[in-house]
DNA sequence: TACTTATTTAAGCAAATACTTAAATATTAA
DNA sequence: TTAATATTTAAGTATTTGCTTAAATAAGTA
């Protein structure tokens, strides 16, 4: 892919499309960031997990199991990956580790968590 | 996976563990339509062109190719993907078709694209 | 009509996902 | 130390994703 502008469209405004693209080109951190924690959440079950999370500060993975009923393995691993991009934490209590979100993200958090308590008065 | 709560931890919660369940069950067309919305916008080429047809109000595919560098098939698709979701709708103008956003959905999404632009000021 | 442009769709493929089962760690209790 | 519990990690696998190239639509122009 070249970097001229190639849009050939009599109505295609270069100025335009250049000013886009140094928008895009000089945002690259916060959509880098943004999409990664979107990707995470964007799983029905780690979506399930920050909500659960949020909702009783903090669970177990076997806890976790129990209510979204499926194999602690896959439950773990889902944690790892939220654990991985800084999402959540853990405290450990003697065998069990306790996992409860992270401080930082909870802006777009808490809207996401919003819409889905919305969207059950709505349906 | 049973059924029965299992967890069999000393400090375990039954009761909480059972609430937690009947939450998230009775949220879960919340979920489904949420963690769809976010996957779609979790990869970084659909966030981007979220953002740019939030910013200039309507692109055609051709400038979305232009701007992000990439070919017009890549991004034909995911705006298929997006428009499937009922995110995006089309217009046509001769042989362009220009796209926007929905209405719809912009809560979450305008919370999305306001921590974007937070992250360029921080970083 | 044939030709060009804008766009979508289809087919193919490498990489990423999300589970499964089995094995490895870590902590507590006997 | 041995056994049990809580959790993670590893290996295997079917499905999904996101691109590529080539072909198909759709609309405007000569």
């Amino acid at each position: 892919m070249k970097l001229e502008i190639s849009c050939t469209r009599a109505e295609a405004d270069h100025k335009q499309l250049l000013n886009c693209r140094t928008t895009i080109d000089g945002m690259a951190n916060g959509f880098d960031k943004i999409s990664k924690l979107l990707s995470i959440s964007g799983n029905e079950v780690r979506l399930k997990i920050l909500f659960l999370l949020n909702m009783e500060n903090e669970l177990c993975p076997c806890d976790l199991s129990d209510i979204l009923g499926m194999s602690v393995p896959a439950v773990s691993q889902h944690i790892r990956k939220m654990k991985d991009a800084g999402i959540i934490s853990s405290r450990r209590e003697g065998q069990t580790l306790y996992y409860s979100l992270n401080e930082d993200e909870t802006d777009i958090l808490n809207s996401i968590f919003k819409s889905i308590k919305l969207e059950r008065k709505i349906a």
